[in-house]
DNA sequence: AATGAATGAGACTTCATTCAT
DNA sequence: CATGAATGAAGTCTCATTCAT
C-alpha cells in the first residue's frame, strides 16, 4: 500500500469512530443473541451511547444489521475468487492445494467470529449467503474441471454445494488453528479422494 | 409398529383434533415465517380458534414450538439407525448403498417440508438438529469403519460432519423427486470416490 | 321505528360498549387538544382501560380520529339533503324558511360540540368538510335556483360557499339557543336581503 | 412608508440575512405540512443549515411559527383599516365600494400564500386570526352604518362575522385574479343586495 | 456565525399471556 | 371445550433541543 493510498482516510472522525464502534457492538450483539433478540437498547448501552444516537448513524436496526451482513459476504466473495486453481497441476500437488482452499475459509470463517455468526449461520440471511459461496466456487470448480482437474461427470453446481456443506459444517467447530488444519485436510482428503479403501495410506493421519 | 399397537389410539378426542389442528398450524406458519415472526394470533386464527385456546394445550409459543423440533429430531434419528450397513459389502456395491442413504435422507427431508425448515434449516434449533444427526452419523460410520467399508484414516466424526454438510446443501434445492436422485447420486460419488479423476467413468452420469 | 328495527341492535356487547366509549372519550380528547396533542394514553386513561386496549377497536389512533370525522360527515349530509326548500314559496315565507335551514345547522353544530370541533374546525379535515358541505348546499341551491326561489345571476357554488362561511363564523360563538336563534335571523335576513337600506324595517329585531 | 424610513434599514448582515431565509423557509415548510408536521430539521436542511442555527435566530419552533402568525396579523390588520368607507356614498356606488373592498382582501390573501396558509387557514391560530379580523371589520361597519351606508337593524358584529365567512370561503379557492374578481364580485352582490329575485338585473354577470 | 455530535423525553404500537365466563 | 375481553411489559423510533468547538 502506498502513501498516498493510505492518506486517503486519515484521521477518522469523531463521528466516523462513534460508527465504528456501534458497528462493532451491535456484530458482538447479534453474534451473541441474535437479531430479534437483541435490542437497540443493549447495543447503545454496550457501546456508551444514548438510544438517539443509533438512528444517526442507522436507518433502522434492521438497516445495521443488513450492513453487518453485506460487509460479510463481500469479504467472502474476496476471498472466494483469490482461491482459483489457475495453473496445471500435478494430482500429488491437488490434494495440497484443495487442503489449503479450505484452511483459508476456515481462517476467514474464524478471523470475525461475530460477523461469521452474523452472516453465516443465523438467518435469514445465511442461506442466500451460502447459496452466494456455493455459486461463487462453482464458478471456480467450473474453470477447474475445464483445465482438466477435477472430474467432470459430476456438475460444478453440485461440488459447489458440497464444498459448502463441508465448510459449514467444519467451521461450527475450528475454534484453534489445529482444528482448523485437521478439518481442512479431512475435506480436502474426501473431496479429492473418496472414501473408498484405496487411500488408506498409511494412516499417517489420523483425525480426532 | 404392529396392527395393535395401532388400535391403542382409536378415536381421537376432540382436544386430540384440536391440538392436532393447532400442531399442524403451527408447524406451517413457524416454517414460513420464522420462530419470531409468527404471532400466537397468527397460528390461532389460521385454525379458527380463540387465543386462549392455544394456552389449553400448549404452555407457551415456545413451548409448542420444541414440540415440533423435538418431534422432528426424533423422527430423524429414527430413520439414521436404520441406515447402518451393516452387511460386508463389496467395493462396487457400496456407491449404491451410500447413494440409497443419501436418498433416504433427502426423501425425508421432502416428505414434511414445515417439520423439516422448523427442525433442520431454522435457528436456533437447526444447529443442534445437525450436531446430533452428524454425531448419529457418525456413530454409523465408525461401525463401518471396522466393518473396513469406509477407509478408517479419518475420523468418523468428521464423516459424520461431511455427510451432514452435504446433505444439508443439497436438501435446499430437492423439490422434485429426479432432483433428488440425481442429488443423493451425485453425493455419493464425491464421499466414495472423490473428485479426482481416476474415476470419471465415461461421464454416463452428467448432473446439472 | 317498528318493534322489529328495534331488536336489530338489541343488547351492546361489552366489546361494543368499550369501543364507544374509547370514541366518546377519544372525541373529547380530540376537541380539546387537537389530534397531535392527543396522546393514546390519555384516551385510554380517560376510559380507565391499559393502552393495547385502545388497538383492540382501532387500528390506529388515525383510523379513529377519522371514523370520527367520518361520522361528522355523514351526519351533516344527512341533514343538508333535509333542507332543499322543494314547496313553491312567496316571497314573504322565505326569509323565515332560510332562518330556519341557518337554525338547523346550527342546532346541529351545538348538539354534539366535540364531534364539531372535530370535524369541522380542526384541521386537516376541516377544509374538506367546508368544502363538502358547500357543494351539498350548492346542489340545493341551484334546485332552488330553477324553482324560481333564489336570483340565479350568482352561481349556486358561489352561494354554497357564501353560506358555509357564514355558517362557519356564527357556529363559532353559538353557545346558547337564544344566540342561534339571533345568528340565523341574522344569516337569513343578509342572504335573502342584503344590508341595502331598503330593508331597515322598523328596526323591530336589532342584534347583538 | 417614506423613502427615508425605507433606507434605515440598508444594507441587512449576514445574520439577518440567514434569519430571513430561515423565516421563509419556515413560512413555505409549515404552509406546505402544517406545525406539526413540520420538523425543525426540515426547515434547516432547506435553508441549507445546520439544526444549532435555527436556535441562534429563533427560541423555539413554536417562537418562530407565532413570529409568522404575528406579521401575517399585522398586515391584515394594517389593510383592514384602510377599508373604512368614510364618505357618504350613493346606494349605486355602494356595490361598487364593498366588491373593492373584497377584492383588496381577496389580493391580500393571495400575494402570500404561505404566510396566508399559517394565518388564516391552520389551527391554532386561525380562529383567533379571523376572530380579530372580525372585530376589525366591524368596527368599520359600525361606523358605515352610521353614515347610513348600512342598514342598522343587524348587528355590526354579526356583520363583521359574516364578511369573515365569506372571505374565508372564497380565499380558499381564489388562485387567479379572474377568480377574486368574480368572487368580489359575488359576495359584495349577496351583501348588499341579498338573494331576492328583486335584484336579478338582466342576468348581465353571471358568475362560474 | 455556525456546526458535528449527542440526548431526554416520550409516542405509538405489538405481543404473549391471563381471567372470568 | 372454548372464548370475549383485557393487559403488563417491552421495543422501535422520533424530535426538539443543547453542548462544545
Amino acid at each position: 500500500m502506498t502513501r498516498a493510498a493510505k492518506q486517503i482516510e486519515p484521521i477518522p472522525s469523531k463521528g466516523e469512530r462513534t460508527r465504528a464502534k456501534l458497528l462493532a457492538v451491535a456484530a458482538a450483539e447479534f453474534a451473541r443473541l441474535g437479531y430479534h433478540n437483541t435490542k437497540v437498547g443493549d447495543i447503545v448501552s454496550s457501546a456508551g451511547l444514548s438510544q438517539p444516537s443509533f438512528y444517526i448513524y442507522f436507518d433502522s436496526k434492521e438497516a445495521a444489521y443488513e450492513e453487518l451482513v453485506a460487509e460479510f459476504r463481500r469479504r467472502l466473495q474476496a476471498l472466494t475468487v483469490t482461491l482459483l486453481i489457475e495453473r496445471d497441476v500435478a494430482a500429488a500437488e491437488l490434494l495440497d492445494l484443495v487442503t489449503l482452499s479450505f484452511l483459508k475459509f476456515l481462517h476467514f470463517l474464524a478471523e470475525d467470529l461475530d460477523l461469521t455468526e452474523i452472516g453465516f449461520f443465523q438467518p435469514p440471511g445465511c442461506t442466500e449467503t451460502k447459496k452466494g459461496l456455493a455459486s461463487w466456487i462453482a464458478s471456480n470448480i467450473a474453470k477447474e474441471q475445464k483445465s482438466g482437474i477435477f472430474r467432470a461427470d459430476i456438475s460444478a453446481k453440485q461440488i459447489g454445494k458440497i464444498f459448502v456443506g463441508m465448510i459449514d459444517q467444519m467451521a461450527r467447530d475450528s475454534g484453534s488453528r489445529a482444528k482448523r488444519t485437521q478439518a481442512a485436510r479431512d475435506c480436502a482428503r474426501v473431496l479429492c479422494e473418496g472414501l473408498g479403501l484405496r487411500h488408506q495410506a498409511g494412516m499417517q493421519h489420523t483425525s480426532t
